[in-house]
Order: structure tokens, then C-alpha cells, then sequence
DNA sequence: GAATATAGTTAGCTGCGACTAACTTGTCAA
DNA sequence: TTGACAAGTTAGTCGCAGCTAACTATATTC
């Protein structure tokens, strides 16, 4: 039980994206350089300093000038906790509305800030839900799909019509 | 046909609030004034007047100093996107998934802005199947409230046990 | 081991969106 | 009609999160 009784400082949404960055880039196996987070994010290098020192004040990484980074404890804790939400909601939006990939992951990164944890729970719960229904024998996704295909059909009558 | 073809200039999630609120006010036959758009959204009033000066500038309000606010066409139309976007979130939140109306609407308002056209189209579309689908004698909100509340116990004794 | 390329930092700037404090305008009541 | 209070604006500040340009440190290569 790593994550419980934690103060857990509520961070910005940007602050958020750079500890999943670098998160992200050490579960790939790689060292998490200065540029590698630039890139990842598509921000300047001088942008991951400030962001850099900003996490190292709230204790959440590792950092020294010049230094490979690394996340400390409750760094790692948080960052999982942002890397569970951009998955929890990837998946159901994926999964089952069906929006395409590009557009989910970038529905995901930018929503797994605002949602509250009833919001991300009840989600969870959905996603799940489905599966058992699933394994019940009810395809809700494919009936879905099919559902939004007849509908757009039926746009394209009413505008040629 | 009013909204087609518009430029719809894209506006900050904070402009976009604001916008909201006056059509809000106004929906509720209430005069838009700078104080009551203030209590609204819980800024300051000099905050208001700073957003009224940049939506005039993108005329979508028409603003004097001192003088009541409305909303142009265009301001309408946009303010009226929003509003639309936020229900059906807030329709999904509660009506599919069972959050708390509380939630859901400090949860809609955070994410209306985030969205994709078509995530919400995808949104509105699943609101839809699932009205279809109880229609046709499948109450899927209600299976997934007893769901929630079969893994809710589940949980429970887990925890105890 | 010096030259150079790459990575990282620093300093200083911008825009946004909030704020407070102080001032102006509008309104209403005595 | 004037004085006081409410509403609205202005000016100036702050923090955040970017940026560029210029500098420094590290690594590589000859």
C-alpha cells in the first residue's frame, strides 16, 4: 500500500504531463534526458528546466543540473496515477465509443486532468461492466457501432434527399 | 440555418465560460451584468471586464462601459455550442454513468472545453443507443447501477474479510 | 588533449487569466 | 439635489507556462 495517506499536492495539468513524460520514458526502459522530455512533449528544452525544478521542489523527482532524472517515490505514485487515468479513459473511449486512436489519445492526455475520481471510478466500472456483458454474450461496443453506422446512414438520406 | 459556416474563431476554455454564463443569465431572463457574471463564474468583477473587452474585440458581446451585456449572433451561436457540449456530457455523466449531479456539473464544465467534436459526437450517439436500447426493454443504466452496487459489496468484504 | 557538436541551463520576454486597490459612474433615498 | 452606496472600470501585480537567444557543461572524435 504505497499510495495511500499521501498529502498528494494537487499539480497542474502541465506539471501532471511532464512527471507522465518522464514516467512513461523510464517504464520504455530508457533514462529520462532533458530532451527526450522535450521532444515527448513537444516543448523547448529550457521549458523541461523549469518544469524540472519545479517537480524536484515538490520532491517528486530527482534532479540535479546536468543529471539524468529520475522519479522519486511519490513521484512514481503520482505518475501512476495520471498514467491510470490517460488509460482508463483511452480505453473506454477506444473501446467503447469507438473514436478513432490519434483522436482518443489526445482526447485522453488533455481530459486526464479534469476529471474528478467518481468521474474516473464510474468509468472504470463502466468499461468493466461491458466485459461482463461481453462475456454474458451481449456485444454492447459492436451493437454500438453498428447503431452509429445506421444512423449515419440515415444523415446521408436526409441530406441527398 | 444560423451556426453553418462560421469562422468560429477558437476561443480559451476561460473566454468560453464566460460566454456560457452570459447566455445562462439571459436564458434565465436575467440582465447579463458584470457583477452577476462574476458571481457566476466566482471571479472578480475586474476579471469580467477584462473578458467582455476580449469579446467584443471577437464580437460575440456587444459591450459599453457601464451598459448591460448581450450576446451578438455570433456570440450565440458560440455560447450555445458550449452549452450544448456541456449537457450532453453532464446527460452522460449522470444518466449513463451515475455520478452525482454535483459532480457531474463541476466534471462538465471542467471537460466541456477539451473535447473533441468527435468525442461528443460519439457521446451524444451512446445517450442515444442507450435510450434505443430501452426502447426495446434493455435498461442498460440501470444494470450497471446494480453492477456498481454488486462490486461495491464486493469491495466491502474484501476490505472487512 | 583541443575542437566541436550536442545537451542542458540561464536570462529575459510574452500572453493569459486571475487578483487587489483605487478610482469613476450610476442610482436611489433623504 | 446631493450624498452615499453599489456597480463597473482602470492600473498595476502575480503566477504559470510557454518561448528564444546566449551561455555552459558534457561527450565525442580526431
Amino acid at each position: 500500500m504505497t499510495a495511500k495517506n499521501k498529502p498528494t499536492q494537487k499539480l497542474s495539468a502541465s506539471l501532471e504531463d511532464y512527471l507522465e513524460a518522464i514516467y512513461n520514458l523510464q517504464a520504455d526502459g530508457e533514462q529520462a534526458r532533458s530532451k527526450d522530455i522535450a521532444e515527448n512533449l513537444d516543448v523547448s528544452r529550457a521549458s523541461v528546466t523549469g518544469a524540472l525544478r519545479l517537480l524536484k521542489q515538490k520532491q517528486l523527482v530527482n534532479y540535479q543540473p546536468y543529471d539524468a532524472v529520475t522519479l522519486t517515490n511519490a513521484g512514481k505514485d503520482a505518475a501512476a496515477e495520471v498514467a491510470r487515468r490517460h488509460n482508463v479513459l483511452k480505453y473506454f473511449l477506444i473501446k467503447i465509443l469507438g473514436v478513432q486512436p490519434e483522436a482518443a489519445q489526445i482526447a485522453a492526455c488533455k481530459t486526464e486532468h479534469t476529471l474528478g475520481a467518481e468521474t474516473f471510478a464510474k468509468l472504470l466500472a463502466f468499461t468493466e461492466f461491458v466485459r461482463e456483458k461481453q462475456k454474458q454474450g451481449q456485444d454492447l461496443a459492436g451493437q454500438f457501432e453498428k447503431f452509429c453506422q445506421k444512423e449515419k446512414a440515415k444523415k446521408n438520406v436526409d441530406t441527398k434527399g
